[in-house]
DNA sequence: GTTGTAATGAGACTCAGTCTCAGTATACGT
DNA sequence: ACGTATACTGAGACTGAGTCTCATTACAAC
């Protein structure tokens, strides 16, 4: 498993301080469903926690040739399954995976509907306020209970303006 | 082509008047692209206006069975490029479609995360500019060039509530 | 009519995503 | 250490939503 470092030794893992708690606390959840952190886990997570947006399968398999597709599906709704990752849907055919905000932040995305690229942007807490009060109006009406939201904002992204 | 009334004969259709406008500006949007608003598509224009929430393919192929799925998908796709549909990822595999908002009115979806039911919601024009003012931010910093944006608000529905 | 262009239905095809299965690794009890 | 139960893995078969092809039919314009 080349792309990743050996967990003991994370003097040698780029910004290690910073995933130190996140490789644990993902160890943590998979264990509360019995399953192990093994080595293609962390690489996938590994690769989640230091893209800054959302991975497609081929991203995913790009970065990490040894991990074999069929595994990398599986590793991602395992981690879903355990509350780790979280599978968007983007403008274009392919599925995109991130961690779960509880592990992260939250965000929105900005979807280039030209190249499917999605960017993450981080929100106002002021903002983040009136659309909690806003989506608990709208939600009550339908007798909906909402768990999460999510803001698409949907355009062109620098380089395809370019275009 | 069952489903579908008589263009001529609007007085026989449910709402007729909430429609006809409708189906000119249909046919409008097409002509600028040089197709036709032959009967398949208005049966899928009907289907998607009466409906009150985005459609999958098998809501469209149960509700008009005598549109053949390889012909509705392709209406949706002429539809979609002349600007009249508008395809939406929902939180399960399949995908939905909906009338574009410049014919009908912008609003945003719930989506149930147990059953992939979505419904629409309106917000009020208030929230509506907070949004667009945010948006507005958020794109700038990024180069981004918006078109629209999309809330969407995940949990469970009513019914599945109950369950 | 004739002619060019668009529309249609049937079914083959694509390919992201899932499932199966046989083999391997790991945790745990003794 | 050893055995056992359970989880993990990779390869490849499989599924099915969505697309494409093609032969045929309908339409619009002149």
């Amino acid at each position: 498993m080349s792309v990743l470092r050996p967990r003991t030794a994370d003097a040698t893992r780029p910004s290690a301080n910073a995933h130190l708690d996140l490789h644990e606390l993902v160890e943590t959840h998979l264990r509360r469903i019995d399953q192990r952190y093994t080595s293609g886990r962390q690489a996938v997570v590994q690769l989640l926690a230091t893209s800054g947006r959302p991975l497609s399968i081929s991203d995913i398999s790009s970065a990490a040739p040894d991990v074999p597709r069929s595994s990398a599906y599986r590793h991602l709704s395992d981690l879903q399954r355990a509350g780790v990752v979280r599978r968007i849907a983007a403008s274009d055919e392919f599925a995109r995976f991130e961690l779960a905000e509880d592990l992260t932040h939250h965000h929105h995305h900005l979807l280039c509907s030209n190249c499917g690229k999605v960017i993450d942007v981080t929100p106002s807490p002021a903002f983040e306020a009136t659309v909690a009060s806003m989506v608990d109006d709208l939600t009550l009406e339908q007798g909906f209970h909402a768990t999460s939201h999510a803001l698409d904002v949907i355009g062109h992204c620098a380089s395809c303006q370019a275009t």
